[in-house]
DNA sequence: TTTTTAACTCTACACTTGTAGAATTAAAAT
DNA sequence: ATTTTAATTCTACAAGTGTAGAGTTAAAAA
């Protein structure tokens, strides 16, 4: 099962944290901040589905997240690529270098990176 | 307003077929094939929210995509980079660079890609 | 010790989503 | 002319989501 759009919010929270009481993470939301029930309400569905975990401090609770937000984010990148490039990542990769703005010194950048990739096989 | 995941599925073989009617999509569907009520009901969703539109032909409809699948796209991937790489596309980029498993030859059409965009810039 | 703070559980409710049956209808095929 | 096909609208319902009030409680602060 999927995290829903504002329990992925405050994912990000958490993983930004790495650990966390309930108040650290309502600070870290803009205003309007969410009722403390709501926050509560989504650690309570995000733990049932897995993505975090706590331990208890007296009554009150650290929370930590149970997925890297690296493997996370694999798995959405993955859907996007299987959905609208056939599943190819080369695909995937040549549409994002020619529709994101990136400029000329982050392209480079990239280039580079590219090398050292090519280098590891 | 946003694309549920499997009105996502049915705009993606809209865009496939650029215009179709109801029994075009329905063919396209892989085994076991949703109802034909189903497919109508998110027909008539997409149309609400603005993402397809359709011309009258007797009693039946020709439908056709009004959001280029690119610019849905694009979106979508900004979305992403916004919530995992703190806005940053050629952060997104080198990380998508590391985790794909796009191979050597891929690489390498991916730089001279990044090469011509150099040059555009 | 009284008050305040932080957190938790329970409950709720409107909206969205996935899925499809029922009823209707017009066109096409037999 | 009758049957079949393709499509449409209406209705429905369970699950998931966004959001939060009420009530409770323990710890911390005044």
């Amino acid at each position: 099962m999927q995290l829903s759009k504002s329990e992925e919010e405050l994912m990000n929270i958490l993983w930004k944290q790495k650990k966390a009481f309930m108040k650290d993470l309502l600070d870290e939301y803009p205003d309007p901040k969410p009722a403390t029930t709501t926050v509560a309400t989504l650690l309570k569905r995000m733990a049932d589905k897995g993505f975090i975990d706590y331990k208890n401090f007296g009554r009150s609770r650290e929370y930590f997240p149970l997925v890297k937000k690296k493997d996370y984010f694999s798995k959405h990148v993955n859907g996007l690529i299987k959905n609208f490039f056939n599943d190819s990542a080369s695909q995937f990769a040549s549409f994002f270098t020619q529709e994101t703005n990136l400029s000329k010194t982050e392209l480079e950048d990239l280039k580079k990176l590219i090398d050292s990739e090519i280098l590891k096989k």
